[in-house]
DNA sequence: TCACAATCTATCCATATGGATAGTTTGTCA
DNA sequence: TGACAAACTATCCATATGGATAGATTGTGA
């Protein structure tokens, strides 16, 4: 059950609770009134603050980006293995804001509103993977794009399917692979 | 608009209509009311042949297994490039199929009910790759799970950001890669 | 202390929704 | 042709929703 917030904080328990309830319930069950409940406060206090569902969803696609900043270590992700065993630790602790994410990815597609944010979001981990690489040497885009991709893919499974073991598998088969190219 | 199904068409009107209303509206759009108008049919009809929301939708998951069959080479996916360069051209020619496959699989995370369903379509693709790899000899469990992910990272990509032409080069690279490991 | 703005709640309202119900239409078979 | 079941429509109903509105609460600064 949700505590009620400090008078003041309301408005970032809407954040965090858009996510909570995204990511558990998908879209479709964030309405004003689950996302209050959620947080401890009166709907009304939804179109307070944000005025609409989509702003609510703005605010809460960049507090996302601020967590995983937090979260994963995007701005030192080390090499290739650290950032990818990195990842998998952060989608097994922090399942939801990484379904979060994916479902916004998702909505992005079919409102234009969301795109700039979410391409933000793509953007942190894809530096973080072309860093990783360059730690090792690898300066291709072509390599750097092929990794991001198969690491988008692992999380991806883990998220949908659960098992972190998968993920770090992938990711020392992925090390295996680039091996080849240039000591990793 | 919708042409209004002939008589007895209705069931597997709305069965394709809930594809797409998902694809191009997200599972939150999914309504008696929407699906039906978009079938062309009254919504007490979605109550008469489906009784539910999610049967509907499992009878949807289904007929996207049945359709990706038709589409993509699952079957017969040749050699990795070829199999990848035919999900890249499957994702531009349709789209909605693939977004709607992803909608579900972050769905089976929130409801069992899906996940059998999910987990079959994804098996499908899955075991795609591994005959695409071991036509080149690749016979790794490892290699197959890192290729799939891969692709998936790339396809998802696709459907979100809708460039076609990094599916491609991803799956250049990723042959380029696995040339390394053996002869693709 | 008081005034004011920001934050918040409770409630009302119009609209949308899932689903039930009664009736109509269609196709099949004897 | 008529009976019957399946498919389908139109409509009603109870509940949920987004959002507006009025009032209450809180914190800040003079």
């Amino acid at each position: 059950m949700p505590t009620e917030p400090s008078y003041g904080e309301g408005r970032q328990s809407l954040v965090d609770a858009a996510i909570a309830v995204v990511a558990e319930s998908g879209l479709r069950n964030l309405t004003y009134r689950s996302v209050a409940r959620r947080a401890g406060v009166s709907h009304a206090l939804v179109a307070h603050h944000f005025g609409s569902r989509d702003s609510l969803l703005v605010a809460a696609v960049e507090r996302a980006l601020e967590r995983s900043l937090d979260e994963a270590p995007l701005e030192d992700s080390g090499g290739l293995e650290r950032w990818g065993q990195a990842l998998a630790r952060s989608v097994a602790t922090h399942p939801d804001l990484h379904a979060f994410q994916f479902e916004m990815a998702l909505e992005a597609r079919r409102n234009p509103e969301f795109q700039p944010h979410v391409e933000r979001l793509y953007e942190a981990y894809r530096s973080a993977t072309r860093r990783a690489l360059r730690r090792h040497g690898i300066d291709d885009p072509a390599m750097a794009q092929i990794a991001f991709a198969a690491l988008d893919g692992l999380v991806f499974q883990q998220v949908v399917l659960g098992h972190e073991s998968w993920t770090r598998d992938g990711v020392r088969a992925l090390r295996r692979l680039l091996a080849h190219v240039v000591g990793v």
